[in-house]
DNA sequence: TGCCAGGCCCTCTTTAGGGCCTT
């Protein structure tokens, strides 16, 4: 399998703004059905955590003071990750933030996102719900560390995709599980993909 | 101190509504 970045990020919010921005980041990258490389970072983007939020992460506004600065870790990340097709769970909340992030810092993603939940939905669609740690746990994934956190998070949804590459190719027969076809399979609708790998059989 | 969204997908649909999933 080509190479593929998952990330994840931790965010005080639902959506991107002037008081809604990450908090943290974690970068796994992929190559060749292993997980080879790494970044993660806190960072300060000078907002407020909402005490939910802090209960739901483990990440205060305390740890955000000393955390270092968001344009240092989104250039960091941005660099890490390069060119290299991302892929997150429930890709559209992480696509909004890399996007709004690195707009700040005048750059733009040039590569497309995958979408495990959208893979998940398609390929386990008798998975007790699509959560990401439902399905690690369903799954009998290895425990990754505190749920999350953008790192252990990250970790979760890349053997979570390592997973699904594995039903791809040893279910149904696919030679190369490729970050393209991840992005058309995610784009079909549902009906029509079980109708697809039925026919490669199971 | 703490406000808050949106794409996907199903169905009792399509001139819409609501649950899921992310923090």
């Amino acid at each position: 399998m080509e190479r593929i970045a998952v990330i994840d990020f931790e965010t005080n919010g639902l959506a991107p703004g002037s008081h809604c921005r990450a908090t943290e980041i974690a970068v796994v990258l992929l190559e060749n059905g292993r997980l080879v490389d790494r970044y993660q970072s806190l960072m300060n983007a000078g907002v407020w955590i909402p005490s939910d939020i802090e209960r739901l992460t483990g990440i205060s506004n305390r740890m955000l003071k000393t955390a270092p600065p968001v344009a240092q870790v989104m250039r960091e990340a941005a660099d890490f990750v390069g060119s290299t097709p991302l892929l997150a769970h429930n890709a559209s909340f992480d696509k909004k933030f890399w996007d709004y992030e690195l707009g700040l810092l005048g750059r733009q993603r040039t590569q497309d996102f995958a979408c495990s939940m959208l893979l998940a939905r398609r390929l386990l669609p008798h998975a007790p719900n699509h959560k990401l740690g439902t399905l690690n746990s369903w799954l009998g994934l290895p425990a990754t560390g505190r749920a999350h956190r953008a790192l252990a998070d990250t970790e979760m949804a890349a053997n979570l995709m390592l997973h699904l590459a594995g039903l791809l190719q040893r279910q149904h027969g696919v030679a190369e599980v490729s970050h393209g076809l991840l992005c058309q399979l995610q784009k079909q609708p549902a009906a029509k993909v079980a109708a697809w790998l039925s026919a490669r059989g199971h």
